[in-house]
Formats: structure tokens, C-alpha cells, sequence
RNA sequence: GCCGGGAUGGCGGAAUUGGUAGACGCAGAGGACUUAAAAUCCUCCGGAGCUUAGCUCCUCGCGGGUUCAAGUCCCGCUCCCGGUACCA
């Protein structure tokens, strides 16, 4: 190693100099525009490793590059330190989980100190830290006064081995997000934000940032949401006063409905049944539905069942009478848990009428059935159909609508005709569910609630916040949260009648403390709000944000919702909280995530202590685009190593000329040839560095560089003053374009070169379209279509010239014979062919 | 099923608007320096064929099409990755 540059002296001495002179403060210099850089902040779960590292390595190439583009740049970074491993890690060590926490943040604070990423430590912000949770717990405060957030009983994903209740977004394939085991169903009441609320303008945001955000994140986004438009109808039942609301998105099958489906869950099914006889049927399959699991009941292939009720519902359209089941298929969260069912039009219904053997009635046939003499035994059709019929066409046993086509008008009358007659109405009809937030867990902000039996749900008022979350606690094995059995914390006094009162004891989803903290790093040390108003108007919305695609929907839909509440109380003066959103691949190694649990972490510190922490960010930079995986490679590190090792050398090689330096001459005019060339490849590097970064293009922006450093390492150039001037000027350039990827090494050669200042804050370099100006450019000759030849001419040749020097080129002659050209197509400075 | 994204050498990946496919790097082969190694430097490096200083043909998942010209545009498939799903 002998023979390479220092790094691990020469990036000793950078970073702490950077964090002694606080460098990477942020200043809001006047006349210079503001930009918000941020990565999504790290769960402090231990050490960082080189998965990670790819993360801040992007951020920083972009802030780094902005603060030299002379932007006021903020750059921060925190913690997102409440959650349950902190918790698990507690009882396995036998600790306390601010302790684990605080310990593992220092730990990784240390890090990224050593990775030299370019933060202002000042604003870091952890947010288990009271000073912290205040705010958290305060807009919930805000969303309580509002309504937003409320409290009711009902069905909620639970997650045993966790302890704890799931939000709908924490449920990945019927497993909990973060220990993957199965997820039950379960009735608790506890505390809800109506996110549902802003489902429409959580929808309609999404274009305002079609132009920021990745494709793909916006589709999720908007799936996520799901919104279907359709009708509310009402049928009541037979013999009796009571009603049952469907919700349909195709109203124009109205006629086709043969039965109505009711979910188990739904709070007619056991009424309706009384006295029909059916009770023991349908009390049994009840129970046997609900107790069933999620996957059992509904997932891949899962069996329709049901069971009749002996009760009948009467069409509003016909006045039919028509049977009603419990079906375990028909979902109690969507829509009003109940259906009309058309089997011909529907293959779930199509499904279920076959088996239960209930009638299939056609009442949209396609236009060309229409063309044909009959229509009258389609129902009979039907009933040796494989399949239901769910496309379009035209109406018909459909009453005064038969004859119309369904989506042109069909839909719409019928809907008008229900409104008409009061038996229905349009609504839209949301996936969304409101967010579930309690969570009867210890390591999160506590709930700023307290319940009195005298005025029974009670806000602790602002001047009480924060609630806070005792440290000083009994911890250990025992289910459920220390604080849940701490009476210390549950007594307390009601803030309204001054009586005996208990606080909530579950706290919050931890992501409720990271759909805010943006904000926060504004005004960081803020203790009268949760930032001050003109540092949320001067930095929001984040101009960037980098981070990884797991959170396409958790953290960035809600996210988005905080920020829109945030507008409407008046707190924020923007709607999106990112602007541009770039989400980085994941780091891969044998076929898998990089990550703790799997056990195929490359250490961090180990390549930085064998390679240098600039050669480890460059590499993952150079590796793959951003946006794509990458396979890590411990060889791959190898080439980016060398690579620096060569520019090192070169630098200390020409380190006489380069100190020595001079003004190169305007242009490429009077420079000796080779000094030409080499500064033409300079001024088109810089160039090509520029458009690549301004696309987020790190690995051929690097590339680039490689490449000049190929071309001036292999050019020998002469000791007149113009040629000097010209090797420093590509010194220089060179440097300033890694500084945003290998910072400690170009500060230091800076330094070394004498040159005044710090490479930190020198302008990104610009190429100067005089010295791009080709001598020479190559000319391709091709014969239809195929590459037969090539000359050179001066730039700007005439499509004449290029066209008399491609037909008098002698392997074109050789190739052509004695066919004559047909014609001959000329793009100037790129080719000619020749088609014969 | 539906919605996104993708498929280019042994590997990671390049190829701004259709215009020289394989930049840059890794791995590999050969050589220089060295007692030796490391480090460094130089050369070669998609495939096949031929009358082998060179030349020809093939090659960007597969099959068609548009065009003077297609990795790039259009149509039809295959496979892979991600999201989502009894959502009425």
C-alpha cells in the first residue's frame, strides 16, 4: 500500500477540521437561493453498513455539488430513535431502551462523521427526545381539536408475537411489516387519524409532483388510494321496515342483481335471520368465518361460501324479491359491507351463483350479440358459461334503460333515475382506510390523552406537553408496556375538573414522529413552536429528498397527509412537503437485501479502514445509477481504488507545473497540439460532468472523469508557460469534479497545490464551449445502413463536400462496384450513407 | 388478474434527439520492472468464419413492422423484478 496516498491521515485531518470549523453550518447568505437536501433519517439500529452508505453518499454528491453551485444549502440529519427493536434489543441485553438507543446513535453519529457526509450537526434531531415528542404530541393535539384524530372500536390488525395493533400500511402480505409473522384480526378500540379525509387531495397532489417523483411511486401512491366511482343503493328488506345500502360501481347491471351478499361482519347479518329458521346455519358460519385468518379467509384461491338468511330484499329498480346471503367474500371494510350481486356481469357473483345454484341473468350483451336475431336465451347462456361478461356493450331485460350502452349512458341514468327517486346516490368509494396509531407498546411518544370519568376523554392541554415517557422504569419480559403497569404514569389529574384521572398508556406509531420531521430541522432548537413560521417559509418544501422505495407508500403518503393538516390549520404555507423525490435500489449481496438480519452485511468501517472512506463512496456511486440495484463486489471497490491512486500520483507528479500554473490563453488558439487536445478533453468532461449530475447520472459522470484522467495521464505535454497553465487548469478541474464524491482527497490536494481557499465552497467548474472546438471530426460512410468506411474533415464541411469525400472514399468504391448510388443521405458532422 | 419497471460481453454497466453497439470499471490472458512477491506500467479481451498484416458475417430476450438507418419508434410474444388484489 506503500505507494498509495495516505487516505487514512488525509481524511483524519479533513473531518475533524470540518466538524472544528463547523463548516457545514448553514448559512442563509442574502441573494443566494435556498436548497433542501434531505435523506430519509436513519432507525439508529447499530452500525451502519455499506447498504446504508449508498444512501448518504447520493445526498451528499447533491448537496455538496449545490453548496458549490453557491446554493444556501441545508443538509441534515436525525434519528428516527422510538421503535420496537430498541425494545426486543432491551430484554435480550438486560438494558433500557433509551440506553440501547442513545448508545447505538453515538455509534452511528461517529459514522457518518468518518464518512465526512456533509451535515450540520446543529440540527440534528432525534425523535425520541422530549424536546422532540413535544411537537409530535402537539399536532396531535392540533388533529384532536380537529376531529382528524378520534378514537373508535373496531376491527384492527394485530400482531401477537408483537404485542402491538398494525396500520393497514404495516401489513405486507397478510405478515407485520417488521417481524413478518401472520397478522389476526382483532376488535380493540383505540386511536385513529382520518387520513380518509383527504383521500381526494392526497389523489389530486399527485400531479402536481408527476414531474419530481419517480413514475412508479405515484401508481403506488395512487392504488394505494383507490378511488372507484360508482352508486349507493338502497333495497329494503322484505316484510319489514329496514333498509340495506349496496355500493356498486356498475348501477347500469342493476336488473341483473339475482341475490344481495351481506360480509359476516355486518351488523344485519345476525338481526335479519331471527325467526326464519336459518339461525343455527348462519350463527355457525359466522363463527367459523371470523375465526378464520386472514390468508384462510381471503387470500390466493381462497373457497366462496355462504349461507342463506330466509330473508329477501326487494330491487328497487323491478321490485323483485330477491334472496339475501352472508358471504365470506363480501369485505365489511369497503364500502358499506354489503352487495348486490350480478352474477352474469361479475365473476366472484358468477362463481357463487354456480355453486348455490342461484339464477344468471344477462343484462349487457356486446354490440355485435346486439346484431344478432335474438337475445332471448342468453340467460340460458349463461348457464353454461365458464365465465361472467364484465366488459361493456348494450343494455338489456333492463326495463325503460334496455337499448343504451351501459358506459356511454346507461351508468348515468340509472343513477340519475335513483336520485330521482330517492332511492340512491353517486359516491365515491376509497381503499384508504384512517390510519390506526395506538400502540400498546413502551418505546414511543405517549398519547397526550387522559380519561376522566367525570368529563371522559380529556386533551392535555399545550402548556402540559410534553407527556413525558418515564425512563426511570421497571423493564423486563413480562407482556405488555412497563408503563401500562406503572401507576405512577396512569395517575394523574383530570386538566378540566382537577379529579382523579388515568392517561392513555398506548402510545404512538413511530411514524407519526417521521411524517413531520422536516420540518423541524428549520428550527431545530425551537422551543416555542414546532418551527419557527419563517424558517418553514424559507426552506420548505425539501428540494430534494433521496431515500429508498419501501417507503413509496408508509412514510411518504403520510408524510403528505401531516403536511396537508399542517396547511389547512395554517402552520404550513405549501400542500407537498417534497418537491423532487429520487429513490435509490437497494444494495444487494449473494441475491438478498444487505441487512442485519440476513447476515450479509459488508462492514462499513472495514472498507473504509482498507480503502479509505472517499474510495468506498465512490465506488457505490460509479457501481450502478441511483435508482437501480447494485450488486456489491468487493472487487469492483478495488477499481476505485487504483483509480484514485492514480490520480494521486499524477498530482504529486506534476505538482512543479501545477503550483507554477499561469493563465492558459483564451480557447484552444496558439496551444500546442497536445496541450489542445488535453484541454479540449477537459472543457467536454466538465461539460458531460455537468448535464450527468444534473440527472442524478453519478456512475458516467465518474466514468467521465475516468476517462480524462486516462487521456492527461497518458499525454505528455511540453514546459512552455501555455502548456503549464494547461496541466494545471486540468489539476484543477479534475479536482473540483470529485469533490462532491471523494471530498477529503480533493480538499487536501487543493490544499497541496496551494491554491487559495477551500475546495468546499469553489464554484463547480463550467465548460467554456471555445475550448470544445474540434479540429478535426470523423465522418462515418456507411452502404446501406452498414459501416463501410470513415475519413476526416474539418467542422462545418458542406453536405456537398462530405457527400463527394464519402463516394471517392476507396473501400466505399470497393464495396459499391459498379452499382450506382440511389441515394445518398448526409447528416452533417455525423456520417453519410449510401443507399444503392 | 391488474398496474409499474426491466432484459445489452464472463460480470457491473455505457450509448443526450433513431446515426460507428459494448464507454468506464471488474474479472481473465500475455508482457515489462523485481532474487521473489506486492504495487505499478504496457498489450489483448462479444461470437463465428476465411484465401488471417486483413476481410466477411452474426450479435442488444423472441417474432414481425416503420425507416436510407432501430438497443432506441410501432405491433405481437417470452421471461424476470417490484407493487397490488375476492375493493363489488
Amino acid at each position: 500500500m506503500s505507494s498509495h496516498y495516505d487516505f487514512k491521515s488525509i481524511e483524519a485531518k479533513w473531518r475533524d477540521k470540518w466538524i472544528k470549523d463547523k463548516t457545514f453550518k448553514v448559512s442563509t447568505r442574502p441573494g443566494q437561493k435556498k436548497f433542501y437536501l434531505l435523506e430519509m433519517f436513519p432507525y439508529p439500529s447499530g452500525k451502519l453498513h455499506v447498504g446504508h452508505l449508498r444512501n448518504y453518499a447520493i445526498g451528499d454528491a447533491i448537496a455538496r455539488r449545490k453548496r458549490m453551485d453557491g446554493f444556501n444549502v441545508l443538509h441534515p440529519i436525525g434519528w428516527d430513535s422510538f421503535g420496537m427493536p430498541a425494545e426486543n434489543a432491551a430484554i435480550q441485553n438486560k438494558t433500557h431502551p433509551h440506553k440501547w438507543t442513545v448508545g447505538n446513535i453515538d455509534e452511528m453519529r461517529n459514522q457518518f462523521v468518518k464518512m465526512g457526509i456533509s451535515y450540520d450537526w446543529e440540527r440534528e434531531v432525534a425523535t425520541s427526545h422530549p424536546g422532540y415528542y413535544k411537537w409530535t404530541q402537539w399536532i396531535f393535539a392540533r388533529m384532536f381539536d380537529e376531529g382528524v384524530a378520534y378514537r373508535k372500536k373496531s376491527f384492527v390488525n394485530w400482531c401477537a408475537p408483537c404485542g402491538t395493533v398494525l396500520a393497514n400500511e404495516q401489513v405486507i402480505d397478510g405478515n407485520c411489516w417488521r417481524c413478518d409473522n401472520q397478522v389476526v384480526q382483532q376488535e380493540r378500540e383505540g386511536w385513529f387519524l382520518a387520513i380518509t379525509k383527504y383521500a381526494d387531495d392526497l389523489l389530486n397532489g399527485l400531479k402536481e409532483l408527476a414531474e419530481g417523483w419517480p413514475e412508479r411511486v405515484l401508481t403506488m401512491q395512487e392504488n394505494w388510494i383507490g378511488k372507484s366511482i360508482g352508486a349507493e343503493v338502497e333495497f329494503t328488506v322484505d316484510g319489514s321496515s329496514e333498509k340495506l345500502t349496496v355500493f356498486t360501481t356498475r348501477p347500469d347491471t342493476l336488473f341483473g342483481a339475482t341475490f344481495m351478499a351481506l360480509a359476516p361482519e355486518h351488523p344485519m347479518a345476525r338481526q335479519l335471520v331471527g325467526g326464519t329458521g336459518q339461525e343455527p346455519e348462519v350463527t355457525a358460519f359466522i363463527n367459523e368465518t371470523l375465526n378464520q385468518d386472514s390468508t384462510e379467509r381471503s387470500g390466493e384461491g381462497a373457497e366462496k361460501k355462504g349461507v342463506f338468511t330466509g330473508r329477501y330484499a326487494v330491487n328497487p329498480m323491478n321490485g323483485e324479491k330477491i334472496p339475501i346471503w352472508i358471504a365470506n367474500f363480501v369485505l365489511i371494510e369497503y364500502g358499506s359491507g354489503a352487495i348486490m350481486s350480478v352474477p352474469a356481469h361479475d365473476q366472484r357473483d358468477f362463481e357463487f351463483a354456480k355453486k348455490y345454484g342461484i339464477d344468471i341473468r344477462a343484462v349487457i350483451v356486446t354490440e355485435e350479440q346486439m346484431d344478432g336475431e335474438s337475445t332471448s336465451n342468453l340467460i340460458e347462456d349463461y348457464a353454461i358459461l365458464k365465465e361472467a361478461y364484465s366488459g361493456d356493450g348494450i343494455m338489456v331485460n333492463s326495463g325503460q334503460f334496455s337499448g343504451l350502452h351501459n358506459r356511454r349512458e346507461g351508468i348515468e341514468k340509472v343513477a340519475e333515475y335513483l336520485k330521482e327517486k330517492g332511492l340512491g346516490k353517486k359516491t365515491v368509494n376509497y381503499r384508504l382506510r384512517d390510519w390506526g396509531v395506538s400502540r400498546q407498546r413502551y418505546w414511543g411518544s405517549p398519547i397526550p390523552i387522559v380519561f376522566c370519568d367525570k368529563c371522559g376523554v380529556v386533551r392535555v392541554p399545550d402548556d402540559q406537553l410534553p407527556v413525558i415517557l418515564p425512563t426511570e422504569i421497571e423493564f423486563n419480559e413480562s407482556s405488555g408496556s412497563p408503563i401500562a403497569r406503572s401507576d405512577a404514569f396512569i395517575k394523574t389529574e383530570c386538566p378540566k375538573c382537577g379529579g382523579p384521572a388515568r392517561r392513555e398508556t398506548d402510545t404512538m406509531d413511530t411514524f407519526m414522529c417521521s411524517s413531520w420531521y422536516f420540518n423541524r430541522y428549520t428550527s431545530a432548537r425551537n422551543d416555542t413552536a414546532m418551527a419557527a413560521k419563517e424558517d418553514l417559509d424559507y426552506w420548505m418544501p425539501v428540494d430534494q429528498y433521496v431515500g429508498g422505495i419501501e417507503h413509496a407508500i408508509l412514510h411518504l403518503l403520510y408524510s403528505r397527509f401531516f403536511t396537508r393538516f399542517l396547511h389547512d390549520i395554517g402552520i404550513a404555507g405549501f400542500q407537498e412537503p417534497f418537491k423532487r423525490l429520487l429513490t435509490q435500489g437497494m444494495v444487494i449481496k449473494e441475491g438478498a437485501k444487505m441487512s442485519k438480519s440476513k447476515g450479509n452485511v459488508v462492514s462499513l468501517d472495514v472498507m473504509s479502514d482498507r480503502y479509505g472512506t472517499d474510495a468506498t463512496r465512490l465506488f457505490i456511486l460509479f457501481a450502478a445509477p441511483p435508482e437501480r440495484d447494485l450488486e456489491w463486489s468487493d472487487a469492483g471497490i478495488e477499481g476505485s481504488f487504483r483509480f484514485m491512486g492514480r490520480v494521486s500520483r499524477w498530482m504529486e507528479g506534476q505538482m512543479g507545473a501545477i503550483k507554477r500554473g499561469g493563465e492558459a490563453p483564451a480557447g484552444l488558439d496558439g496551444l500546442p497540439r497536445e496541450a489542445a487536445d488535453v484541454r479540449r478533453a477537459v472543457h467536454k468532461t466538465i461539460n458531460k460532468v455537468n448535464y450527468d449530475m444534473d440527472r442524478f447520472g453519478f456512475n458516467t459522470a465518474i466514468a467521465a472523469v475516468m476517462e480524462l484522467m486516462n487521456t492527461i495521464g497518458a499525454a505528455r505535454l511540453a514546459d512552455d508557460p501555455a502548456s503549464t497553465a494547461v496541466t494545471a487548469e486540468a489539476a484543477e478541474s479534475l479536482l473540483l469534479m470529485l469533490a462532491p464524491f471523494t471530498p477529503h482527497f480533493c480538499a487536501e490536494m487543493w490544499e497541496r497545490m496551494e491554491k487559495p481557499g477551500s475546495i468546499v465552497d469553489h464554484p463547480f467548474p463550467t465548460a467554456d464551449p471555445a475550448c470544445m472546438v474540434e479540429d478535426s471530426i470523423e465522418i462515418v460512410v456507411q452502404i446501406n445502413g452498414k459501416l463501410r468506411g470513415k475519413f476526416s474533415v474539418p467542422p462545418g464541411a458542406s453536405k456537398e463536400e462530405l457527400e463527394k469525400l464519402a463516394l471517392a472514399n476507396e473501400k466505399v468504391t470497393a464495396h459499391m462496384g459498379d452499382k450506382p448510388p440511389r441515394k445518398v443521405i448526409v447528416v452533417p458532422g455525423k456520417l453519410v450513407n449510401i443507399v444503392v
